[in-house]
DNA sequence: ACTCTTCTTGAAACCGGTTTCAAGAAGTAT
DNA sequence: ATACTTCTTGAAACCGGTTTCAAGAAGAGT
């Protein structure tokens, strides 16, 4: 407390000068062992933290990544996917020693203006940016403005553009796959064209069919958002066509799906079998337990950090680079898997 | 870009020292109409933007504030609370013009640490904490730091402290008393001795009940941890009390509530009542839907900002305030109010 | 023993603003 | 016209670090 502690103080204290006192903080080398055990022991004694504001004025690194999540105000409220996203960044950049700052936006507008500000403050050494929208006007902006960024979730316009993501195409086929494996043929979907994952999921669902020799139905394909309503919109009107199954394309929309189902008098797994993606918690929670994709949010969040972390150090002078998590069925009820055991 | 906008630079192209310069920025009194004017000519056509870190540093005002959750994984995984309280907050801090930086601790040793790395790093010109404990540890803390704050929730040592928390009591009441108009006696409740909240809601419970002249019943009190499983394990145990109707403190326990009563085979409302707390999301998606709490969580978040930069303004000499939100009943389908009609 | 490197180190410049201080200009009261 | 305020303004100090530069000390090579 008292009287604040300055770098000179510590020079002071140590009796060697501020920038040798630098040298000890930024393990430079070039300094004599016994000098650098000295001022280490005034430091940790005197219980010295370097003010970062200097710091950071002096060297023009804030180790302040910022995250940007531009989706729409249904979206981070009720699909748990965001929360889920924004902790493991977090617990991300508190591992990488960064500081995280967290920017929601819902309009496409909104998040220009935000980007605009950030950009401006020039006071972020880099930026995470979920690629809601799949034509990301941002790109242009961040490229201009020659800061390094990563996106999560492939962009609309992925051109040499650093980004983390779920093997969306894989899960769209390990789900569907699963069902024909089971032995159903009429199969659904509610996809989405709300962003890249949905697309690549859906091509993933046609690749599983196509394997099989299974025509296409288009009347089988439904659209949704990514909303509870969205999938019980959908669900009410691919039931009309009597499906055998369905994959639909995230675990809030299949919440959605249960619920068209149960009102239509239709049991799952019995009449109806149900896959979806995400494996969040209401998947397990759901009546009855979801039979799901599961992508590691965990994972995707934590190396889009560290890619970040990685861009911020060596200057990003590499291509850039496309992470493809691995996704994972999960086996539970609402497929019908267990009755045929 | 190209060459670097500086203070320095405008006040060349201006003709006139830093100081002017610095004195049209900051909007301060003491300079000239016309020389405004100029300056402002040159800042708007170069687009020149202040760099934030050299100003913070002479300045000792980041405009950055942190938000601290910490909260057992359980919790920010599941409850849409917390997701819904950072948004808000998000939303306040765009709306002052600070930057918000998110904290996330699941122990309350690795809050403390967070803590201590934050205000060592001297960066933010305030906190705000959500409660989640109610021995706030943090508290002694954050004091000898000297560091503005604004707690969510109110803390278990609240004297002197500054926090913004709905009005639990009148919750606990407002629900407990729906139920007691609508003619139910025992009435039975998950409660919460997790946090404050969950203790005001008890609170308003009783009172609600003792003003009915309504024993109180210890085998019909039930506690919970706000995960939707602990409400399913409460349930459980009241079932075997055969309450005739139910507050649960939280819509996430209220969920596992339901879970419970339906395999047990009860019909809600018919057989047994429900009233929760929150009105978060998943309360309407319930089924049935629920009658429910409503606390305005965004008002919450953004009042705490609010709070929180007139704190960092005016340098906290104000007595501490304690700023309750209102709450109000909603009325859905799960307490039976709809039958009686 | 003498020259050439390589280590260590401190002084001083610098990062890009804000703020203090003093001085000249302008305005007001006598 | 004279003395006193009040406005404007720029020079310079300052915020607390990092980094450059030069110089003295120590080590290597012959």
């Amino acid at each position: 407390m008292s009287n604040k502690l300055t770098i000179q103080r510590i020079a002071e204290l140590a009796d060697v000068s501020k920038a040798t006192v630098s040298r000890v903080l930024n393990e430079y080398p070039h300094v004599r062992p016994e000098v650098r055990e000295k001022v280490q022991k005034v430091i940790s004694e005197t219980g010295y933290q370097p003010n970062n504001i200097a710091r950071l004025l002096a060297s023009d690194r804030s180790s302040i990544i910022g995250l940007v999540i531009s989706a729409s105000a249904q979206m981070v409220f009720n699909d748990p996917y965001f929360p889920a996203l924004t902790e493991a960044i977090s617990r991300g950049a508190a591992d990488n020693n960064l500081i995280l700052s967290l920017f929601v936006s819902y309009t496409e507008k909104q998040g220009r203006d935000t980007l605009s500000g950030i950009l401006a403050a020039g006071l972020f050494d880099g930026l995470i940016i979920t690629a809601d929208h799949k034509g990301d006007a941002f790109i242009s902006q961040l490229q201009e403005a020659d800061i390094p960024f990563v996106f999560i979730g492939r962009p609309g316009e992925a051109e040499g553009i650093n980004y983390v993501d779920a093997d969306n195409v894989n899960g769209g086929y390990l789900a569907t796959s699963h069902l024909t494996g089971l032995g159903y043929c009429r199969i659904g979907t509610i996809a989405s064209d709300q962003n890249t994952a949905g697309d690549d999921r859906l091509a993933g669902y046609q690749s599983a069919l196509e394997e099989r020799g299974i025509a296409i139905d288009e009347a089988l394909l439904a659209f949704g958002d990514y909303t509870l309503e969205s999938g019980y919109v959908a669900m009410k009107e691919l039931i009309r066509r009597k499906p055998e199954a369905v994959f639909v394309g995230s675990d809030t929309m299949a919440l959605g799906a249960l619920r068209a189902l149960r009102e239509a008098g239709l049991r799952v797994p019995q009449d109806i079998a149900v896959v979806s993606h995400d494996d969040l918690p209401p998947a397990i929670q759901a009546d009855p337990p979801l039979t799901t994709v599961r992508q590691q949010i965990s994972t995707t969040g934590q190396m889009a950090v560290e890619k970040l972390a990685q861009i911020i150090m060596t200057g990003k002078a590499s291509p850039a680079q496309h992470i493809i998590n691995p996704v994972k069925l999960i086996v539970r009820e609402s497929c019908g898997a267990a009755q045929l055991n």
